[in-house]
DNA sequence: CCATTAACATCTA
DNA sequence: TAGATGTTAATGG
């Protein structure tokens, strides 16, 4: 079980709720450590917890029928998933690896469920962030077919600090190049090229193995 | 033109 | 020293 101080440092949700309600949730989660290159999930699977991200940073993708790895989402920290295969009882749809040595949170199934039937502050708290990610997903199709390399580089970074999904995650993300390449869906050189020019233009610094965002909003606005 | 892959050199944790 | 970054050459839609 996850001690109270902690709870409340490493879940952004724990204030939202009543202090009964909150109390209830603490009860119900675990924390766990992935080594990183590990595969947490694998589509396919059945999950029985609502998972959030600690520290580190996760990978939602799956593998083509060619073998080639597609990422579709980067889960920052203090990002939470997996609400939709717990509420449709269904299968995983895709993989979720560690990228980094990563520490999650897990709310057990029962206690999901409860807040869910009780709690008016979580279910809010689950609207909001199934909306978000709604808009999110969308924005990113329309960014694939209109923007140019620079602008999806651009918007797929910003994604990664959405402070509705993610409220924690600070400034900072240790990331690899080839990992936002990957998510913005364009090769290492071109990724490289373009942090750069992003650098170069003030609205982020690159360090060896992550970025510090300077600008949110321009990033966020890119091509526009 | 602009992107990709493959290759190689250099940096750094 | 392994992994990450920076660059270039060849190639393709």
């Amino acid at each position: 079980m996850i001690s109270p101080e902690q709870f409340l440092s490493s879940v952004f949700w724990a204030r939202e709720l009543p202090e009964d309600e909150r109390e209830r949730a603490r009860r119900g989660i675990m924390l766990r450590i992935l080594e990183p290159g590990t595969y947490f999930i694998h589509r396919g699977d059945r999950i029985d917890n609502w998972i959030g991200v600690v520290s580190g940073l996760l990978r939602l993708g799956s593998i083509t029928t060619s073998g080639k790895a597609v990422t579709y989402a980067g889960l920052p920290p203090s990002c939470w998933f997996g609400e939709g295969s717990l509420l449709k009882d269904e299968p995983r749809q895709y993989d979720v690896l560690a990228l980094r040595r990563t520490q999650v949170a897990l709310l057990n199934r029962s206690t999901f469920f409860w807040l869910f039937e009780n709690s008016v502050a979580f279910d809010r708290l689950l609207v909001r962030l199934i909306n978000e990610r709604l808009g999110q997903f969308i924005a990113q199709v329309e960014h694939d077919r209109t923007l140019d390399s620079t602008g999806k580089v651009a918007r797929s970074l910003a994604s990664l600090f959405n402070p509705v999904i993610s409220p924690f995650v600070g400034s900072h993300i240790d990331i690899s190049q080839e990992e936002i390449g990957l998510l913005a869906g364009v090769s290492r050189p071109v990724a490289n090229r373009i942090l750069q020019e992003l650098e170069k233009a003030g609205l982020l610094r690159n360090e060896s193995g992550g970025v510090t965002i300077l600008d949110l909003e321009k990033l966020r606005g890119y091509g526009e």
